[in-house]
DNA sequence: GATGAATGAGTATTCATTCAT
DNA sequence: TATGAATGAATACTCATTCAT
């Protein structure tokens, strides 16, 4: 039984130094190809330290994953008030493109899991269901201000558009589809912008 | 050896037997999962004979994916004469949703497999190049109609949309999430209409 | 079951050509590393049609290998009347070179199967015990003339120097041991001879 | 991994264990009926553990030939001091002897195991051109000395002879062709004394 | 806590041989 | 005879997890 509920100090800086050296290793080989012996050499301590920490691999990576998740969706450092509906779009893409572009290479792991297995595939939906509540709440809130046409129905665009913001920086961060991101970051956020009705006619 | 030449009929028919069989166990249990015994159990073959026609697990599940890439990226059957830019996505975009729904489980098996081969994530990448290349072409020409906004990238736009309607459909219809397919179509419609302009105002 | 007591002419044919191309296929990979497709392809047959001839890989290669012990143990062409003792060892040694050199990568596939076939390595010990036989009956002719050390053992003495020309070659010849193959055929002629004490002092 | 580096005490038993073991095997049954499972079986230790300490069924053989190559080419325990030369060769002679009867059996699988895999054949081939060329040393010394025959190519007459002796070995003692092995080992002394020319004439 | 040795179930692939046409 | 498809037993190697010090 590994994550006994007091740990020594020393214990701590162990058990963190294996998550650091986890991270590194699922980054740079993926979860499939990342055994324990990669993390504990990374990591500089005996194989068996690991278990002394962690049920399984999943367990580290549940972690890792967790945190990351945290990470994602705090909400934005960019200050709203004042803002203009279009204008609040894009600092809130902002603040997602940077949080995405700090943990892209992991994000592209956790897809790699979520594929084969369902608790991670859960976590994901989790988390985006959060996120995407956010956005659909505001456009709820557009609409009744007659910004955003009545027809559209708010929490599938929401989950529409954040599958393309998703999705398009996954394909360009990850699978190193093209150059020239602030351009394409400009495009999304026109793109999200656009399809609300947001943008701002001079 | 899996030599491609000169089949008799019969080893056309197997050949045909083990891959429908490994699609099936593809799509039922995934590519990780998918043991090459219970392919030929399927099949109703002995385990050599897979061998026979095929050099791995991955040589046959390349076959089902170039079939699969070349049933999606087949161009619509609805025609197109005479209708509206508006009218045009929606109707490609039906093309595309009726392609995905069909192969929507093996379209999942080819996620998984791109996050862990370099070889099918290109594959992967040279189909989505393809049509993401036509939606731009169309673009420009709707650019050059003064149809759509002239400062809007054509190939990064046609990027995003495109990875906002595969996404949203993995993760609707692979991953499960939400019902009311319809409506939630007729939403992506909407998206991408008015993202590049194209909405018939009344 | 191969290899029924009457052949048509065209199945003679068939299966000397499958003979031609297994011995050209053990020559080029060795027994372990040929594989019957390897031959059938090399004879331009089915694969089935092997078995029509040979009952098992093994099969063959005994064919292949009766051949090639007739051929070396064939008496030499040289003629030996009214030639002195050395002489004759020196023909006599000459004709098994010839023999070596022709049947090189043979005799060293005979060797890889030697190692863990006993019909094998049976059949060679007696193909080796017939020529040592001869050599020692020439050995004991020349002892009983005083020619050659009385205190000799025939029997051993000839095995000894059979095996002394036999691995020689086998290491230079097969193994690529070192060329000037001329002068080494000379040293061992000449080893033969003293060690006999034949040599014809001046 | 089967890593070198900082074994523990146990780690060293079981690992020798395991080359103990692997030797029985080898000379029980030779390397290519040898199976993983028959030496973990013998050293009564699970399947997984051979991979502890070895990378593959090769990796063991070449530790086991290249302590065994270590023990062949020491040099003899007999004092060389103040013997004739033809008493040099029977001491020499004596010790190879008794080296290869330590090790008949294994000597016999790497003769196995040289004829398909090139490593081993070069390992022999460096293990062999050492002892020649001690052999060849004192030859071209006792060619200076006018013990042996000017005209005598001292590299390939000892290369010779030493095939004389290791082949004869082999097949005496490894293939089990004849008993009487001292009157044989006698004959062996007596054909490379005269064939170098240095035996003592009274 | 830390260590690293021990465990053994799990699996893709090969290939000689058989057999239906 | 000739063909080539079908068969399935056999085996080295991996690696997450356990456990004795």
């Amino acid at each position: 039984m590994a994550e006994e509920a007091t740990l020594t100090e020393r214990g701590v800086r162990t058990r963190e130094r294996l998550i650091q050296a986890a991270r590194e290793i699922f980054e740079e080989m993926g979860f499939l190809d990342a055994r324990v012996g990669h993390i504990t050499r990374r990591a500089k301590v005996a194989y068996g330290t690991f278990y002394t920490y962690f049920d399984s691999k999943e367990a580290v990576f549940r972690e890792i994953a967790d945190r990351l998740f945290t990470d994602m969706t705090e909400p934005g450092r960019l200050p709203l008030r004042g803002a203009s509906p279009a204008e609040r779009v894009r600092r809130a893409n902002r603040s997602y493109y940077e949080a995405y572009l700090r943990n892209a290479r992991m994000m592209a792991i956790i897809e790699q899991v979520a594929t084969f297995n369902e608790e991670f595939r859960e976590m994901r939906r989790r988390h985006r269901a959060t996120s995407v509540g956010r956005s659909a709440h505001a456009i709820r809130r557009w609409q009744g201000e007659g910004l955003v046409a009545a027809g559209l129905d708010a929490e599938m665009a929401a989950h529409a558009l954040a599958a393309m913001v998703d999705h398009a920086l996954y394909l360009r961060l990850v699978q190193g589809d093209g150059d020239d991101t602030e351009r394409f970051l400009d495009t999304l956020d026109a793109l999200a912008i656009r399809a609300l009705g947001l943008e701002e006619r001079t």
